[in-house]
RNA sequence: GGUCCAUUCGUCUAUCGGUUAGGACGAGAGAUUUUCAUUCUCUAAAGAGCAGUUCGACUCUGCUAUGGACUACCA
């Protein structure tokens, strides 16, 4: 075992925004190096320049200083082993694929996409696969069947070449990852990868991943599954390399699935089921399409972050909320779960709900009042936060594939719909509401006359000031004012305690509103 | 098709050979309530199937089934 530091990375391709499944994947990082006091690298790997989408890279960076996610160095974070763009090393590359070439370790070929095209498909059509491998790399153009002067030959006369990984059959590669234990597969069933791209003259994914953690003390990396079969790829690197000494131990995590039917969960499923699939709002440079973000659909980061973390891995207790430095803590890779994780965003809605509700009615406020703005009110701070305290323990509903159903409030948005009636006085009643109905029946409107005129002698009008005049009236008339003043202040049966929105409304409004419903609605 | 990975309540999961298989989300019921809620209490809900190893298997092995990933000059 190696006693080296711990340098773990996270290195996304700057492709389009980062997807939620990265995010779990750079949490998991952040707190493998962060309890094992190591440190965590960001780098980016554009080497695809066919795919390279311009602000992918400062999205990706946004994202994680909203959630909280603190890099040691990388890519704007600094440090002694950059660059950390790679397309920014690609003068190491090449001197790396040399050396491989000069071992004998890798070859040059000629071979065209078209003429791989071909060939694929000629033995798809016999039923078969095709695979440059030590099986057909004979019969193919390479430095190999060729020979030294004429491959050289060909290089001087400008002929496009790749530099592929030359590998020999029939060897088992284990992997020992430390989530799945010994994973075998036999190196036959490998083809000879392309290292080095004839394309855009840049080194591909395997080889630039390999020499990076190399370079960059990488001890330990920790990624996604669908990186898994190409693990003995990577373990036969470091061994053609020499560095098999100092390769890191590898980790690969589960995916995140879809909340319902088949598959990884997509960008689609997002769209489709109504939430965001990634951390910041998203606006497509060249369609123009916007996807939400968790950011902006008002979630809270330690929320986001909490729920992800548990998707996959959990501390083996029965503590579900968790601030980061806990998780820190209690991280533990060998713990994390095999099989794939379906997302489950209604959970999510609990977990923001739980967050929110360590906040202050203070910390709601701003968010609340810009709301309120957005629907044309204008409201304080303190009002607003009034109002939050009086209604965050409400239920709205939202809709779901199975048809509406209700939940907690979970977001500072949820308030809207729930207290327009604050702002906003009745300006007509639905006599065949039920809660109307029932509530306001012949003799109402006169109990509701007498309940405003002893209301209008009241002086102080907060909850306490009204109740020592208001519930001795009760008392001695025997009148049970509640759901009818409840359809003269709000319109139908719904709202907080009824002295609580009288105090926030104010004398005169409350006043003007019980006039106007005892003139509406009458009997 | 091939290779690899996986399989406990609807969902996320605990259990690392001996448990009444635990928790959370979600669902249902009841109590409380100044409407709707909150809150509290309770309930239902699981080891894919078949063999084997073992005194004993959710846990180990094999097979089957199912799901997933990979199979590019993409990462």
């Amino acid at each position: 075992m190696n006693t080296r530091k711990v340098r773990v990375r996270f290195a996304p391709s700057p492709t389009g925004p980062l997807h939620i499944g990265g995010v779990r994947t750079a949490l998991y990082n952040y707190l493998f190096a962060r309890q094992h006091g190591g440190e965590l690298i960001f780098r980016i790997e554009d080497t695809d320049s066919t795919r390279f989408v311009p602000g992918a890279e400062d999205y990706i960076i946004e994202s994680f200083k909203w959630l909280g996610i603190q890099f040691d160095e990388g890519v704007s974070y600094g440090g002694n082993h950059g660059p950390y763009r790679q397309s920014e090393r690609k003068e190491i590359y090449k001197e790396y694929v040399q050396k491989l070439l000069e071992a004998g370790r890798a070859y040059i070929a000629f071979d065209t996409p078209e003429e791989l095209k071909a060939k694929r498909d000629a033995a798809e059509e016999r039923g078969e696969k095709f695979q440059y491998d030590a099986s057909t790399r004979s019969q193919m153009r390479n430095s190999l069947t060729l020979g030294k002067e004429e491959t050289d030959r060909l290089i001087a006369e400008g002929h496009p070449y790749v530099v592929r990984f030359l590998i020999e059959p029939g060897e088992d590669i284990h992997v020992n990852d430390i989530i799945r234990g010994d994973v075998c597969i036999n190196s036959s069933i490998l083809d000879d990868k392309v290292l080095w791209k004839s394309t855009d003259q840049l080194p591909t994914y395997h080889l630039a991943n390999i020499v990076d953690d190399h370079l960059m003390e990488i001890t330990h990396v920790i990624r996604g599954e669908e990186w898994l079969p190409s693990a003995p790829l990577h373990v036969l690197l470091y061994r053609a390399f020499g560095w098999q000494d100092t390769m890191p131990r590898f980790a690969h995590l589960p995916l995140l699935l879809k909340p319902d039917g088949k598959g990884k969960l997509s960008k689609r499923d997002g769209d489709r089921l109504g939430f965001p699939v990634f951390p910041l709002e998203w606006h497509n440079p060249e369609t123009g399409e916007v996807s939400s973000g968790y950011r902006e659909k008002g979630y809270l980061p330690e929320a986001v972050v909490n729920f992800l973390a548990l998707l996959g891995w959990n501390p083996g207790d029965d503590q579900e909320l968790m601030t980061l430095d806990e998780m820190v803590q209690k991280f533990n890779l060998e713990k994390c779960s095999k099989n794939g994780a379906r997302f489950d965003y209604v959970k999510g809605f609990w977990f923001n709900r739980e967050y929110l509700l360590q906040r202050s009615d203070a910390e709601w406020a701003p968010a609340f009042v810009n709301i309120l703005k957005e629907q044309g009110i204008e409201c304080s701070k303190e009002r607003a936060a009034e109002v939050v305290a009086m209604m965050k323990s409400k239920v709205i509903e939202y809709d779901t594939t199975d048809g509406p159903r209700k939940r907690n409030v979970s977001f500072v948005s949820d308030l809207w719909p729930l207290c327009r009636f604050f702002f906003v006085a009745p300006t007509a009643f639905n006599t065949e509401d039920k809660f109307v109905k029932k509530n306001w029946k012949e003799g109402t409107a006169a109990e509701m006359q007498q309940l405003r005129d002893v209301l209008a002698t009241i002086d102080d009008f907060s909850v306490e000031g009204q109740k020592a005049v208001v519930d001795p009236w009760v008392e001695q008339t025997g009148i049970k004012p509640w759901n009818a003043w409840r359809v003269c202040l709000v319109g139908e049966g719904q709202g907080p305690d009824m002295y609580g929105l009288a105090a926030f409304l104010g004398k005169d409004e409350v006043l003007r509103r019980m006039d106007f419903a005892i003139s509406t609605l009458k009997l």
